[in-house]
DNA sequence: CTTGACTCCGTAGTTGACTACGGAAGTAAC
DNA sequence: GTTACTTCCGTAGTCAACTACGGAGTCAAG
């Protein structure tokens, strides 16, 4: 047993994680992924390490790091590193509280400023358009 | 009175509005804000109302209004257009609230995966490095 | 009347994460 | 063995919203 199926050419490999090929080459010179080595004059071939790899990679994308981070995760991947991994993820978590922030303040003003448009159906002024010109959020 | 005090050069107006020049000349290109014509030879002066246009631009950015968006509120600046203003306002409060429901996805399995990695600070595998593994969000 | 700051204008560069293109070479199907 | 699909590789283009650059012209102070 232990026969190494490395059986995707890059675009099974694409298919199989449901990326497209360029995106594969771009991670590849990234470095996020290697290129594992071309036989002679002919075509690479790709195995369940590529795939866990780039299950890995979109999983993190969703969570919101960058790529480099991502590439910082990675060197972190034989999971003995617990106290730097959380602490990137600890960081992430703060940036994405202060965008959950930012973005309730916005939702606030806005549904403001839209209900306040509708609270006036016949006004003359829209006091949406208004808001806007005073400046204040 | 009534004095047309258009005083300001394009860096005036870009200290005073506190954006930088190349900005106020890029929203000039995009429409955003008009350019007054240039005293033959001369230097282009701005005047209050392009500050208050800078001032509308700058709280609709705030809000999370692209440019062309903010182009579209421009052409309803009458304040006469409040249906129009109020559905454009609407879209993006929309907008606005999905992008907080994901985030809000995202900071519960952050915080999640942070705090297993703190509830097993012995352990050989780090199980956020793990999950990410697994690739389910 | 010279110096130095500012303006004008067009074009090119930045950032992040891709996506597209073009041409040569490999490969699978019929 | 020809056709049609892939792969390989490098380079260039995309998107948004700027930002930088270079060279010429303008203007106010001293
Ligand atoms: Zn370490
Ligand atoms: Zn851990
Ligand atoms: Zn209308
Ligand atoms: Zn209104």
């Amino acid at each position: 047993m232990s026969v190494k199926a490395n059986s995707w050419t890059i675009g099974g490999l694409a298919k199989a994680a449901n990326v497209n090929v360029e995106t594969i080459r771009y991670y590849q010179q990234r470095g996020l992924l290697s290129e594992p080595k071309r036989p002679p004059g002919g075509i690479r071939r790709y195995g369940h390490a590529d795939i866990d790899r780039l299950t890995f990679v979109k999983a993190a994308k969703q969570l919101g790091f960058s790529l480099d981070e991502i590439g910082d995760l990675l060197r972190l991947e034989d999971g003995t590193h617990c106290e730097e991994a959380s602490a990137l993820a600890e960081h992430k978590l703060k940036d994405v509280r202060e965008k959950i922030e930012r973005l309730v303040k916005i939702e606030k003003a806005l549904s403001e400023m839209v209900s306040q448009c509708h609270a006036q159906p016949d006004s003359i002024a829209c006091p949406l358009i208004a808001s806007l010109h005073e400046g204040g959020i």
